[in-house]
DNA sequence: TATTGTTATACTCTATAACTATA
DNA sequence: TATAGTTATAGAGTATAACAATA
């Protein structure tokens, strides 16, 4: 269809495919973050769907795996999941015999989380489509491009 | 408390903060992407909070301001929202008196969406705040990694 | 008093199906 | 037949409050 220039600003952001465009979102860090990031996450839920697999689960059998005998709340805290959130998700996962929780015997309140070899093997199942998403990306943007844009991300997480 | 290293692969991650560690998560973009994502969305959410706006508003207010007369449903098409959605948020808009949607003369079924000089007015509010969190992610990054940022961003938009 | 895990609940975002009026 | 907008509804994800057991 048509072609227009965006008659606003410096940054010519241009539609080809449509009369219509977006203004000057695509020039914004926040919006194109929020794009790509949709993008990206409903490709790997939909890839770990074949695992029956939420990816806070997938997260959650990593932190396990990277710390045995870890608490509840301490996988909450860490992967920013609410207590109260975090039952579901660890019962199911226990229902599928892919953890245990053991009652610790320093703090009778909370659990100790422990991977099962079933859990194991989800874990390593999840981690190749994972790995499979992640060479795409490499793939697409060139390793190095792919290692700066890491590197971005990580200095972004430490905003204020 | 301790300073642990990870065990696998070979870039190490550590944490000085607590006796847990994430694993091997830290190290994919996938991952990165959603964390960093949901804290700089989430930042962006409160903030438009005082203008009583949500996000999804805002795109619209912009994506009508950048094209005068476009359909709901162009709207929806373009920030990746439903049909069935849009028709609160419109809404919405439409009561507090932001927009207008006027009965296209070519094709009767659809709305022709046009802003009111309100609308343009809480636009200009809403892009304060935006140009405020943009400035920050710029001042911490530095401007010509926030620009590598955006680019590499656009890039993985890309993706398949 | 404070914390772990639990239940109940509510709010937002998102997705689908069925309807109407137009085309 | 197909499309624009609407309605109703259901599913996730996320948030808070209150409780029992334990510290």
């Amino acid at each position: 269809m048509t072609t227009r220039r965006v008659r606003r600003s410096g940054a010519s952001f241009e539609s080809h495919t449509s009369g219509v465009d977006l203004g000057p979102l695509p020039e914004y860090v926040g919006f194109v973050l929020r794009r790509v990031q949709s993008q990206v996450f409903a490709d790997f839920i939909q890839s770990l769907n074949e695992l029956d697999l939420r990816p806070a689960q997938f997260a959650i059998l990593e932190a396990v795996d990277a710390n045995p005998g870890m608490t509840q709340s301490d996988a909450g805290a860490m992967l920013g999941i609410q207590k109260a959130n975090m039952v579901g998700l660890i019962a199911e996962l226990e229902r599928r015999g892919m953890i245990v929780r053991r009652r610790s015997p320093r703090d009778r309140r909370s659990y100790a989380l422990h991977l099962l070899a079933e859990g194991g093997r989800l874990l390593r199942r999840a981690r190749r489509l994972r790995d499979a998403q992640e060479a795409r990306i490499a793939n697409h943007l060139g390793q190095e491009s792919r290692d700066r844009l890491l590197a971005l991300l990580t200095r972004l997480a430490h905003l204020d």
